[in-house]
DNA sequence: GTGTTTGCAAAGAATTTGCAACGAA
DNA sequence: TTCGTTGCAAATTCTTTGCAAACAC
């Protein structure tokens, strides 16, 4: 449940909030499965029963343009979102399929050169591989 | 123009060698705009007015599975390849819209308790920003 | 000759759009 | 009341598939 408050400050971001909308900013509250818009519907579908894929998609665009959702740049066919804006970096597991939040800290070195010529407004890296699940799962890492 | 050497290298590797495959190699070959599958296609047909994408996607397909040509882990609505497969890096600018290789060294210190527990098979770093070649056109960093 | 690849057209998957009815503020 | 949002269906965009004919080896 979204306090007044939230809601409050969510309604001064220029928000219009409609039950929908709230629906889905629940489902993405703490989500750390980076869904894809197919998830969101599924999911508030539930409740929501009569929700469009177009209420889906014209939401996340809104919360993507105030800032409360990124949408990860991660290939594949299906846009996938991420309700923790906060800069952190993801693994992709070619065994599992899912995409991973990666808790450790990695440094990443940006040169002073590269800094200065540019405007950079996001980092995003992507380990690709197998990950902490299924590595035990597999036989060896040989 | 690819060397007889590379052909039959390619060959050797399980390719079948035919002649739209090589205009898509050879538009490949060094091209460094990240291309889609349509840019291929439209450059490609000029030589070959008749191909098709499903050609160009299954010969995409049949490059990646060996190694000749990668696939980037970025997001928006079209797949785009690239036949640099030594590890580097990408800018993508919201300004222009295009996916530079970074020619930098980008240090990134993946810590030893994360490699020991996953197997890393790709390491990818996109950048997102105003590239070196827009900012100059745009007023200031500020 | 054998087995792959090509090219077409159609299917499929994901996202976007147009628009009338609805609902938040 | 006003203007943005919803939900439906249709349209778009990108990629994949089925299959007969053509081709590489």
């Amino acid at each position: 449940m979204f306090s007044p408050e939230k809601i409050e400050k969510m309604r001064r971001m220029g928000l219009k909030i409609t039950p929908q909308r709230l629906a889905i900013l629940e489902y993405l509250e703490g989500n750390l499965s980076h869904p894809t818009a197919e998830d969101i519907y599924r999911h508030v579908r539930k409740r929501f029963p009569s929700i469009s894929f177009a209420t889906v998609y014209n939401t996340l665009e809104a919360l993507k343009e105030k800032g409360l959702v990124r949408e990860l740049y991660i290939g594949g066919t299906k846009k996938r979102f991420d309700p923790n804006t906060q800069p952190h970096h993801h693994f992709f597991c070619l065994s599992c399929g899912n995409i991973l939040d990666i808790r450790e800290e990695i440094r990443i070195k940006i040169p002073q050169k590269l800094r200065e010529k540019t405007i950079i407004k996001e980092i995003s890296l992507l380990l690709v591989g197998i990950c902490w699940n299924c590595l035990p799962k597999n036989l060896t890492k040989s």
